[in-house]
DNA sequence: CGCGATTGAGTTGTGCACAATCGAATCGTG
DNA sequence: CACGATTCGATTGTGCACAACTCAATCGCG
């Protein structure tokens, strides 16, 4: 059987730059096609999961959204402040805890879903896969990002 | 049977949610290994990508990286200038063709590849995943970068 | 209660992705 | 040969990702 251990270097060299490349590649595809859909919404495809997160819990501390979406506050507070500039959602202190700030949806970021209803379906199609198939390679790429996350930084540098 | 036509909008936003999100965190969890390994490179991942296939070829002009790595001028100019103030590669006008820019690597350039020969195998270590499922993620995820690029940006506009 | 440690946002700086645009070189057709 | 169209790269501007840091608010232990 072909193992990691029974490929030479070379071939490997290889194959890594397309597994790799092939994600970064099909990111980038979909950023693409999501750009073309989000356009009438004004949003960008990360503005797109942030609403989405707050469509859906209705409210959330900035650190809430983070943990949703894995992002932290040098990504996510100048997003949020394009968002509120866009009149989609309002920020502010919350009272219990002055150092969080609650986000949620303003009446037109809500009045937002609504238009964005369409956009999902639309992207699925566009993928022209099965939504079993969609589902498979969505536990695949979870099943990947968990491993990738848990693993020890030293391990890496330090060669086997 | 489940299909496209058969599952209400709501569920499928969530679904959505999910497909395009997973394929985020995915892609940010590689940079993440990527970036560890090779930190002692001095390379970030985009410009790992670039010296890939430099060594693979030799030489290229920027528009022959770009056709490659799917990278448009914006990204490969700046990019290409950081790995020459690195010393790693050298850039200069093709005399056939003077709006043409030839790149190749410089000595240490093509030094640094011993040096990276080790991380693909890292990586892949990295991901816990079996060559062949590594293989069949990577085929599914060309497949479907092919078919999203193919989308027409019209039909997503308008909806069905 | 008081003070050091921790937490939550925000800021700064670097790098990538991409659209739009520019200027120079080259091509192609009349 | 001449001139409009195209090609190539660089540049500009916007937005995202992330590391490193700051600062205020809060927590928790003695």
């Amino acid at each position: 059987m072909e193992t990691l251990d029974t490929v030479p270097d070379e071939d490997f060299l290889r194959l890594d730059h397309q597994i790799c490349f092939s994600l970064h590649a099909a990111t980038r595809a979909f950023n693409g096609v999501y750009r073309e859909a989000l356009k009438e919404l004004g949003l960008t495809y990360p503005q797109y999961l942030v609403m989405l997160v707050l469509w859906e819990h209705g409210e959330l501390p900035v650190k809430g959204i983070g943990e949703r979406l894995r992002l932290d506050s040098g990504t996510l507070s100048p997003l949020l402040k394009r968002l509120e500039a866009a009149g989609y959602v309002e920020r502010r202190r919350s009272p219990e805890d002055e150092r969080s700030v609650t986000v949620r949806p303003t009446g037109e970021g809500t009045a937002l879903k609504e238009k964005a209803r369409g956009v999902p379906r639309r992207i699925a199609a566009a993928t022209g896969l099965p939504l079993e198939d969609i589902r498979d390679l969505r536990e695949r790429l979870d099943a990947l990002a968990v491993r990738l996350d848990a693993v020890d930084p030293d391990a890496l540098s330090s060669c086997v």
